[in-house]
DNA sequence: CATCTGTTATATAAATTATAGAATGTTATA
DNA sequence: TATAACATTCTATAATTTATATAACAGATG
């Protein structure tokens, strides 16, 4: 069941939080690879908001390697299998979480749990394809 | 050794890039509670910025309990013992984490692997005061 | 062909980010 | 007490980002 929510009110751009909403939906295995997005002008038309923005959000993931244009004009899921080049981000958004959760406190196996949790809840692969 | 290092041509707002430097000495043990901070003015002349920009990266902290203002005069680190609002925010530091390291095809342990690395270089407490 | 699609361009408006200066009041100290 | 150092508040400005709006264009689809 996909779902794309947005809040109107946040500090965090609409365009971010779609990317963020898509990429939540990907984890969760509600969208895997090969699955299409909706257009701009449906999405936008769904969400009430500008259809450039987003195209803005689509441009994020576009160069973020999660998702491609095709020759059909559909944008579709795309994530490559080896792409050392996210590492280095991946790393960046868990030391911001863990610096965080360091400073507020918590201890390294409180950390781990909050981390078992959330992957719990996601489509993690156990092992290497 | 406190180090605050700022990217000027970074996409983050200095601002932003301040406390998460401030953030990360903390979770390293650089500073700890009790420990003085620069003056807004004295810091903004070491990174050569205007003190109102130092200004609005200690104000987020000040919002966030992790600093107070002594006597009107000097910032100092304060993180209360029980900080029940600030779960909400790890969490969703985590999921933003997880979440892209989960789409990228880290496996959970390659993910756990990550905090545990990031976290024994942190001043994590491994149990509770 | 008519429609839906993404792309590109231009324009506008609001909000955010960053800088700047000045006035004020507090604290520390010499 | 006089001074310096400090944070606070206010106003102002400029650049950038965010979001919307409209239009024209070209490829794909039915």
């Amino acid at each position: 069941m996909v779902s794309i929510i947005v809040d109107y009110n946040s500090k965090i751009p609409i365009y971010k939080q779609i990317r963020n909403e898509i990429i939540h939906n990907i984890a969760e295995g509600n969208l895997q690879n090969g699955d299409e997005l909706p257009s701009l002008r449906s999405l936008a038309g769904t969400l009430q908001i500008n259809y450039h923005t987003v195209n803005k959000a689509y441009g994020l993931m576009l160069n973020d390697n999660i998702i491609k244009l095709f020759k059909n004009k559909r944008f579709v899921i795309s994530i490559p299998d080896n792409d050392d080049k996210s590492m280095a981000s991946i790393r960046e958004y868990a030391e911001r979480f863990i610096d965080y959760a360091t400073v507020k406190g918590l201890t390294k196996k409180e950390i781990i749990d909050i981390v078992n949790n959330i992957a719990d809840q996601n489509k993690v692969k156990s092992v290497k394809n």
